[in-house]
DNA sequence: CCGTCAACAGTTGCATACAAGTTTGCCATG
DNA sequence: CATGGCAAACTTGTATGCAACTGTTGACGG
């Protein structure tokens, strides 16, 4: 079912992973007008989206009549990859407090995909060509551990002060990951212990330990990102 | 000067504000063109206003053409209010250092004038009926003060996420402390000890000891405000 | 009495129109 | 050649109109 959304949720979209991926480069100035012609919409739609992305942060009006893409340094986004981490923090203490039996269930069905997984990367897995497929499969898979891990949280609000937090760093830590794997395919895997650690204290609603466990993931993370450039 | 900015940040407020008074109640069913009659302008800055408010979390679609107020239980102003402590400790562990001297000295400026409200406090203060001026004017200033340590952050993304968790907790809080200090008016102001503290911290740049105290300090005043009720 | 269906009213999403203010570029002048 | 002013074009904010869709209510059949 290609439901396809509002207009404006389109143009959002479209918009952002433009300004993820530098097709529209910081310091553009962008104008709701040029973008719907851009977008071959009406003005109104992007001027939702316009807003929004102003909401977030990755577009800024730099005089009462005109808007430009925010210029965000490395500095801000190291910041923000900070950010994150204190939220993932704080999503692990909630999530001890409010997850349910089939959300637990699930994390623990996740971890045991992965688990497959991570058998057939290193039965078939020949050095220096691991497979590709399997390899994203299981970030895939990471992905949606994390995602169900918010989602245990029950709190809207802060899944969407995390979402702003990783627009730039989701992306970016993806390929890092693909690029560590690929040199060194066991590279990250003991970390997976951590998750079932994670798994554990949520169910026993020990939100201290959940966040102790998220923290010292998260700056693991975060760590291996800076060290790699 | 009344500037009477867009209509559509008119309307945000006003709604934002009337939710957090209880005039529009958790559950209440809200239309574009319904508001827009209540506040007798065109529908087009009340969809803006309530897509804000949807992206805070204060309103929510319950069906593709239904909107209404967001339930927020009071576990949920709680978990904000959580939320918000943990933020404050990025907040503080941002600003150690990013500050300027400017800001800094902004910030010794504050206290000083908080100082002078004090003395005038306790000087005048009679039992039971201290100066309330006085008293607005040192909640006054302390709020300056925290809104000038959330601008040495230099993080807009993260002070947007503050002003988010804080939506309810602010006017419960100020309230609360109006309700302390006239019962007790020496109450909680031995805490600000830990501003001149803090702003040491910031002055060199000791973005631990700085996230170290602003927690302490969040924290505290959080667990006054639950045992309060 | 209850379940189902259909018509209607109401709502949203989008396009277009218009007014107020701002930026920009050009021209005249020192 | 630099500078100041002016005008035109462009931009945003808001209003209005229209089409598609949805939630609801009432009636009808079982």
């Amino acid at each position: 079912m290609t439901a396809t959304q509002t207009l404006s949720d389109q143009a959002y979209r479209q918009l952002r992973s433009a300004i993820a991926t530098g097709e529209l480069a910081p310091g553009d100035k962008v104008t709701e007008r040029g973008m719907a012609e851009r977008l071959t919409i009406s003005p109104t739609p992007v001027r939702e989206a316009l807003r929004r992305l102003e909401l977030d942060g990755l577009i800024e009006r730099i005089g009462p009549r005109t808007v430009r893409v925010a210029a965000i340094r490395d500095a801000a986004i190291d910041d923000l990859a900070e950010v994150e981490v204190g939220l993932r923090g704080l999503v692990a203490r909630f999530a001890a407090r409010h997850a349910t039996a089939a959300q637990l269930d699930a994390l623990d069905a996740i971890l045991d995909r992965a688990d497959d997984l991570l058998i057939l990367l290193k039965e078939r897995g020949h050095p220096g060509q691991p497979s590709e497929r399997h390899l994203t499969a299981l970030l895939d898979t990471m992905q949606e551990f994390n995602d169900t891990v918010d989602a245990c949280a029950h709190n809207p609000v802060l899944i969407r002060m995390l979402e702003q937090s990783r627009v730039f760093s989701r992306p970016q830590r993806r390929e890092l990951l693909l690029r560590r794997v690929a040199e060194d395919h066991t590279f990250g895997l003991e970390r997976y212990t951590s998750h079932r650690a994670l798994v554990r204290a949520l169910r026993a609603g020990d939100s201290a330990a959940a966040e102790r466990i998220a923290l010292e993931d998260s700056q693991g993370g975060l760590a291996a990102l800076r060290e790699a450039r």
